[in-house]
DNA sequence: TATGCGTGGGG
DNA sequence: TCCCCAAGCAT
């Protein structure tokens, strides 16, 4: 208890277990500041086993920040297929041409330069800092929120954003000035693996310190307001082929929702007009023929699609903002999980078909 | 400041 | 099946 006044005492288990227990990660494996700024975005909101192929896949591609930014942006975006959140990676490689055209290639070392840089914010800011440059900064997740709660009883609600500076300035506190990478990668290593959500408090390093397991309260922490439902949208695609066997596809909008991803024709169902009816009417494309091909959900974090496929054969040209693609062009253009679902369900039917 | 932005895993 | 989440940021 009184972790303020036991602070070095606390910062020594807690690095202790970090530097004895610690996961063995690619990125833990490079002092590469631009490899330690690509593993913080990628693992913005995303689990560490889902990002670990794409880190090596990626570094791979883009071994250095020059490779990075002279790299075509469809290239980039293909090696985030399936990754989600996909500016993340447009922001990512515009701070990457930053830090070579304004920087001289290196890394702004202070909070308020490396700020600036597009896709970082105050935790990707803080993490790159500490990590990279043994800097002493803040690097507040959502783990360390969650186990800051627990250790201070903070009970703060965290779901709330101005809430967050609260968690920040107690880091700014405790924080091991000596090493200030173990130090802040130790919280959220505790908040990935002992301090969870459901919380296993006899293997806590730093338990002895923990306000909320002393009061049996740690399963209460930490006070986070729900969120509302999520609109479903009822969606009708299309997978048409036209006599060359080539595929209509067009990209959407470089910005909101799948930005620059490439996509199939796509209609929200508002009446209850045939399909073909609906294509012809929004899209102006006529149907020599048109069967059923997959109906499925996808689950984005704040709306439903509903999505029922279709394959369709034209001899129409392509419309306005649409293109045909031979089938190996559409394996290479970079498309999201639930236009990959129609294309995995075509490949599959194509196969049939032909047996 | 509140909301839009993906995906897949786990209870 | 449903709900919660997981190393957040831009606008």
């Amino acid at each position: 208890m009184q972790l303020f006044e036991r602070k070095s005492e606390f910062r020594s288990a807690l690095i202790t277990w970090y530097l004895r227990e610690k996961r063995d990660l690619p990125w833990r494996r490079t002092d590469n500041p631009y490899y330690i700024w690509v593993s913080e975005v990628m693992l913005q909101q995303t689990r560490v086993d889902t990002v670990i192929p794409y880190y090596e896949r990626f570094i791979e591609k883009f071994p250095s920040l020059a490779d990075l930014a002279v790299a075509k942006e469809e290239d980039v975006l293909k090696m985030w297929e399936g990754l989600g959140y996909y500016s993340r990676v447009k922001n990512l490689q515009s701070g990457v041409r930053e830090v070579v055209e304004k920087y001289g290639s290196e890394i702004p070392k202070n909070r308020k330069e490396i700020s600036k840089l597009k896709g970082v914010g105050p935790y990707t800011a803080g993490a790159v800092l500490s990590i990279a440059f043994g800097v002493p900064e803040h690097a507040v997740d959502g783990n360390v929120m969650r186990v800051l709660s627990r250790l201070l009883l903070i009970e703060d609600d965290i779901a709330i954003p101005r809430n967050r500076k609260i968690f920040e300035e107690v880091v700014m506190e405790l924080i091991d000035e000596k090493d200030p990478s173990s130090f802040n990668q130790a919280l959220m290593e505790l908040g990935a693996t002992i301090c969870t959500p459901k919380p296993r408090c006899l293997l806590c390093p730093v338990r002895d310190f923990c306000h909320a397991f002393h009061e049996g309260r740690q399963e209460k922490l930490p006070v986070k307001s729900k969120k509302t439902k999520v609109k479903t949208i009822p969606l009708t695609a299309f997978a048409v082929r036209n006599s060359e066997g080539k595929w209509l596809m067009k990209q959407r909008p470089s910005t909101g929702l799948l930005a620059d991803m490439w996509e199939f024709p796509m209609i929200e169902i508002t009446g209850t007009a045939k399909p073909e009816e609906i294509l012809k009417l929004n899209i102006g494309i006529k149907l020599k023929s048109i069967d059923p091909l997959i109906q499925f959900k996808h689950v984005f974090s704040h709306l439903i699609w509903e999505v029922e496929a279709y394959l369709a054969l034209t001899k129409d040209g392509a419309p306005v903002g649409y293109s045909f693609f031979s089938a190996t062009e559409v394996d290479a253009l970079p498309k999201a999980v639930p236009v990959l679902k129609i294309w995995d369900q075509l490949k599959k039917t194509e196969k049939n078909t032909k047996g």
